[in-house]
RNA sequence: GGCCCGGUAGCUCAGAGGAUAGAGCAGCUGCCUUCUAAGCAGUUGGUCGUGGGUUCGAUUCCCGCCCGGGCUACCA
């Protein structure tokens, strides 16, 4: 579907006249630089050698064809480009005027839409959430949105680390020093309940390596990890895992508590953030699968067997991966190369992505090219959302050293601040729950926004500071926008003013503010396809940016109830809802709520 | 050492062959008896790390170098 005729009319002429260019050619505008007169620029450089003329010529030509169609007020060749000035009413119909067309053209036609795994989150049961698991599930579940928006099947699936030694670690710390404590007898939410206890191990851990580096100097230049099995706390933990693994009725109970704790804190966590899961897949349950692949992969000659008794995958430049140790147990790969079989059986998608930090850059890699090898058409599929790390103006999160910034913390204070910004707006008339309602919906709008504005795989800076700052480019800014509109209808409402939205005379909207709005707007199906390709929400943030900037121009310079006339006043508030819808529908997509008021 | 990612305004980040390199913050000037000032208008600020190359055209692509980060386990 063509978005605007006079491009139609243009492809329609080239193609009639040239027979080296296409019919189906589409040619697609961009828009006109700020500061040069015109609404949309056609880019001839791009097409002109299918014309087979200089872009120049071709550029002179095309402002001739263009300058002849109805909706054109101007066409002006500049150089290779074009600059269109269209008449108010082909813009809107183009854009604001027809809503509906305009979501629908941002969709993938039914044969592009696909089944998408998205795999994201992946948290550790010993510890709570932090802000880097905060950027991978805003990363996840916005791109989840996306793609469902632009018309694909998804499945937002969670693949949770509930076994191993880092568990057990926590485990051994609350056996020693829990004395019983629970959530509910300390008030501390599950999760975070268990991570004391993680920093407790580490501390005592710490303690003991000091003591045996003392009582032993040659050990002095040894770090901590090559020392764990030389103290008892290290061999206690190892002899739980081992015990965990032999299915110990009293480590697996005291596994089960604990592990239900942090699922109980996880499920808080993920409710505040919007999320909600198709599946979540339990490594313990999942940890023993990919060994047969590697057997039956190492009989077809994919896997080979090296001389120590390791089986190796050779990757070519990737180099040699071992699948199965000497000792015939897995490695990580193994069970990784196991659950993508398993979510391929379950889900069956023609498309899986996993995202995860650029630390495993290398390992998607090696899984993809084993998967390939393994000879799987759906292997070609396979993406590695990347993301760098979140590092603070002090450095770099680290949760030993008790630098990480709290998930839950963060969403309270920024939740907070926000409600204490309504507070101090709002009327007496409003209640507390309908400020800190307003308060939940801006503040975690205001972090989501400010996550997905960086590009995923820039290693980005966060300064808690400027974090909770709602003004300049943030959410709130797009959102206030969306309650300036809102307030403008309630005010309609009261006094009486409405539209017919099938009576509204568009042409009566001419105004440079007015058609810059419409114009930005109708490059909305644009932007949701580009995210869409490249899997990166982080042009629709900067497009909901522009086009609440563009309405907030519009909002200074056009009144809406004080217009001349009633039927500018009644266009103008159609055009309000229009920009309302489009929107909500961005921040919808990036999973951002809209409040009524701010 | 090898591989990957980055280096753009004082700070945080956009831009990925095309017209004059952008935004926010910070700084400076204005605008609240008029639909919410979480706003608007204006202004200061750049050899796009560096040296070559390809091109009509390079901040963008290619090569070298410098700086920062990551990875380079029979860990996960």
């Amino acid at each position: 579907m063509q978005q605007f005729q006079l491009m139609s009319a243009l492809s329609a002429y080239f193609a009639e006249k040239y027979p080296s260019f296409p019919k189906e050619t589409v040619i697609a505008p961009e828009r006109t630089p700020a500061g040069m007169a015109g609404d949309l620029t056609v880019n001839c450089f791009r097409f002109a050698k299918l014309c087979g003329g200089n872009p120049m010529a071709v550029a002179a030509e095309a402002a001739a064809v263009l300058a002849g169609h109805a909706d054109v007020e101007a066409a002006e060749a500049v150089k290779a480009f074009v600059n269109v000035t269209m008449t108010p009413e082909a813009v809107h119909r183009a854009s604001l005027g027809n809503t509906a067309r305009l979501f629908e053209l941002g969709k993938f036609p039914e044969a592009e839409r696909r089944r998408i795994l998205i795999e994201y989150s992946a948290p550790n049961t010993n510890k709570p959430q932090h802000l880097g698991h905060v950027r991978n599930n805003t990363l996840g579940m916005s791109l989840a949105s996306l793609m469902k928006r632009i018309g694909h099947t998804v499945f937002e699936i969670n693949l949770v680390n509930d076994r191993g030694i880092h568990i057990c670690k926590s485990m051994i710390a609350y056996q020693r020093y829990g004395e019983g404590e629970t959530p509910e007898s300390t008030g501390i939410k599950g999760d975070h309940l268990v991570g004391l206890y993680y920093v407790k191990f580490n501390a005592v851990l710490s303690d003991e390596i000091k003591a045996l580096k003392a009582a032993r100097p040659e050990l002095a230049a040894q770090d901590s990890e090559e020392l764990f099995l030389e103290t008892e706390l290290g061999r206690a933990t190892q002899k739980m895992l081992q015990d965990w693994e032999a299915g110990d009725a009293g480590v697996r109970a005291l596994w089960r508590k604990m592990n239900d704790w942090v699922f109980a804190g996880f499920d808080a966590t993920y409710r505040t953030m919007g999320i909600h899961f198709n599946h979540t897949y339990l490594e313990s349950e999942t940890y023993l699968l990919g060994k047969d692949i590697i057997s039956s992969g190492l009989e077809s000659g994919v896997f080979t067997r090296r001389s120590d008794g390791a089986v190796i995958a050779s990757l070519g430049k990737l180099g040699d991966k071992v699948v199965l140790r000497s000792d015939g147990t897995s490695v990580y790969i193994t069970q990784d190369i196991g659950t993508t079989l398993l979510k391929q059986q379950d889900y069956q998608p023609q498309s899986m992505i996993w995202v995860v930090g650029d630390e495993q850059n290398l390992h998607f890699q090696m899984l993809f090219a084993i998967m390939k090898k393994l000879g799987y058409d759906w292997a070609d599929d396979l993406f590695h959302l990347s993301y760098g790390m979140v590092n603070l103006p002090t450095g770099k999160m680290k949760s030993r050293e008790g630098t990480v910034v709290d998930a839950d913390e963060l969403f309270a204070e920024m939740t907070e601040l926000a409600t204490e910004g309504c507070r101090e707006r709002a009327g007496e008339e409003v209640s507390p729950e309908e400020l800190a309602r307003r308060g939940a919906i801006i503040g975690m709008g205001a972090l989501k926004f400010m996550l997905l504005k960086f590009n995923a795989r820039t290693t980005m800076m966060f300064d808690p500071a400027a974090s909770v700052r709602f003004e300049g480019d943030t959410g709130p800014y797009v959102q206030y926008a969306c309650a300036r509109i809102s307030s403008i209808e309630r005010k309609a409402r009261e006094r009486g003013v409405d539209f017919d939205a099938a009576h509204v005379d568009w042409a009566l909207l001419g105004k440079e503010e007015e058609k810059d709005l419409s114009m930005l707007a109708a490059f909305y199906p644009a932007a949701l396809r580009t995210a869409a390709e490249r899997r990166d929400v982080s042009n629709l943030v900067e497009y909901a940016l522009d086009l609440a900037k563009a309405f907030n121009r519009f909002y200074r310079e056009c009144p809406v109830l004080n217009a001349e006339t009633s039927g500018l006043a009644a266009a103008r508030l159609a055009m309000c809802a229009a920009v309302r819808e489009v929107l909500t529908d961005v921040l919808k997509t990036l999973t951002i709520e809209v409040p009524d008021a701010m």
